[in-house]
RNA sequence: UCCUCGGUAGCUCAAUUGGCAGAGCGGGUGGCUGUUAACCACUAGGUUGGGGGUUCAAGUCCCUCCCGAGGAGCCA
């Protein structure tokens, strides 16, 4: 007999089917017993009783513990008081591994005992949706991108320069040299969006921020996609595109994860075209009308972006900042130096800031001060100089936080459970 | 780095004014033919984060160190 997976178990409704898995649960009535045998793919009930199956089979059932690894045979029965709908009547059971003291109970755990034992926690039933929800929306992303003609093109992990001060980079020894662990892959897509005009770069990135806010990881995934002759408006439109389009995939794919999530899913329901766009000259009059505190011309702190986004159902988007807050290679205003063509989206339901982006400086002269200014060591940039001096063009691009992304569909407020392994100030392990 | 809170059984927590260290879950044993975090009975389980101090007496008060959580700053 060939597997079933849990998840295809309707198609054998009335035949045989063999089940590979683990006991997620069980529970006896003396001559019957009920596992909850799950796959990976899905839970179901497998019903035992104790004259349908061989002693040794029911000798195995009676010392099953949870997480015992083990093989069911059985017939496949639509039954409603089965959880899920279907069972399995069971002729044959065969043990596959123990499992002793399996450390995650039925019952509540603290949140420190769990990331301890991420490497079970995940196996439970919200981690899993958190994560197969994660995979739907690294997929949206990629199709998204590679729909429109974007070029996947990865930049490297080791890099010899910071793109923003070096304070929050990870440094490591780099045979004899010094190197640090990529916080951005931005710099890199510039060329290559001169090379193929579309491109995007996907994978992790590091801050040795010490950073300890449930918004913060380590080790975090980012998007960034970079597009030539893209000005500021448009970098907002692609955030805006990508970010409907993120949401619809979930609401049509991840339904199941959603509703084990709990998500509210009209919340998710209403992102849709077109977000809110306010300048940052906007967003601190609202601020300061507010009275919460806010100094204008400093950046937006955590609880300045929920009061801003509180008014609204979907993502808001900030645009121009003033220059000395934002990064070194951002674009300005042609006549107001003081501001620069950069955007934030903050998501709503305080899920905070989860795309970053502006257009980027293409003069060379500007560029060259604004490398004196911020106080960074030229000739690292030397090669990053070459894109303004053959064929500069205009160009935007942004950054997307995964993790936050995933936590703001989820409903999630960590984004410690929106990673497989998280990595975090006081977190190196499993 | 700073602020706040916390560390008691395998897990989640309780312990009154400083006065016998407890419960639920999980584990073990037994019972139960439709359970839904099953239920019922019995049972084992403790260096109260480490060190020092005050006291007749410390889980509780003081000092110190360690560890964790939430937040600030910074960011996605």
């Amino acid at each position: 007999m060939t597997q079933t997976y849990i998840s295809d178990i309707a198609s054998k409704a009335g035949g045989e089917a063999e089940i590979k898995g683990w006991i997620a649960n069980f529970r006896s009535s003396g001559k019957l017993m009920f596992l909850q045998v799950r796959d990976g793919t899905g839970v179901i009930q497998c019903v035992t009783s104790k004259k349908e199956v061989s002693e040794k089979a029911w000798e195995d059932a009676r010392t099953l513990a949870l997480e015992s690894s083990l093989i069911i045979r059985g017939t496949v029965n639509k039954d409603d008081r089965a959880p899920g709908g279907y069972e399995i009547w069971v002729s044959d059971l065969e043990m596959v591994g123990a499992s002793v003291d399996y450390p995650i109970a039925k019952k509540e755990h603290g949140d420190a005992f769990l990331l301890d034992h991420r490497h079970l926690w995940m196996r439970s039933k919200k981690q899993h949706a958190i994560l197969r929800v994660r995979h739907h929306v690294i997929k949206a992303i990629r199709d998204f991108f590679d729909d429109k003609g974007f070029i996947n093109l990865d930049a490297p992990i080791f890099t010899p320069n910071a793109s923003e001060g070096t304070s929050t980079l990870f440094e490591t020894e780099y045979f004899g040299d010094k190197a640090y662990l990529s916080q951005s892959g931005q710099l890199y897509m510039e060329p290559g969006c001169a090379a193929f005009g579309k491109v995007y770069c996907f994978g992790p990135t590091f801050r040795a921020e010490k950073s300890k806010t449930r918004k913060h990881l380590t080790e975090f995934w980012m998007l960034e996609p970079e597009v030539a002759y893209m000005d500021l408006d448009g970098c907002m439109d692609l955030g805006e595109d990508l970010l409907c389009f993120i949401v619809e995939q979930a609401l049509k794919r991840c339904q199941p994860e959603l509703e084990t999530l709990e998500r509210d899913l009209s919340r998710l329901e209403c992102v849709k075209k077109p977000f809110p766009r306010i300048h940052y000259k906007e967003a601190c009059d609202i601020l300061v009308k507010k009275g919460t505190g806010f100094t204008p011309g400093d950046d937006f702190g955590a609880p300045d972006e929920e009061a801003l986004v509180e008014a609204y159902d979907r993502p808001l988007i900030i645009h121009r900042f003033p220059a000395d807050i934002k990064a070194f290679y951002m674009k300005c205003e042609d006549d107001d130096p003081e501001t620069s063509l950069s955007c934030d989206f903050i998501a709503p339901e305080g899920f905070g800031e989860i795309i970053g982006g502006s257009q980027r400086e293409d003069d060379l002269e500007i560029l060259e001060s604004k490398i004196k200014q911020h106080d960074l060591p030229r000739d690292a940039f030397e090669w990053y100089l070459d894109l303004r001096k053959y064929g500069t063009f205009p160009h935007s691009g942004f950054g997307l936080g995964l993790e936050r992304t995933v936590s703001w569909i989820c409903g999630n407020r960590h984004v410690r459970e929106a990673i497989p392994f998280p990595r975090m100030m006081h977190r190196l392990k499993p």
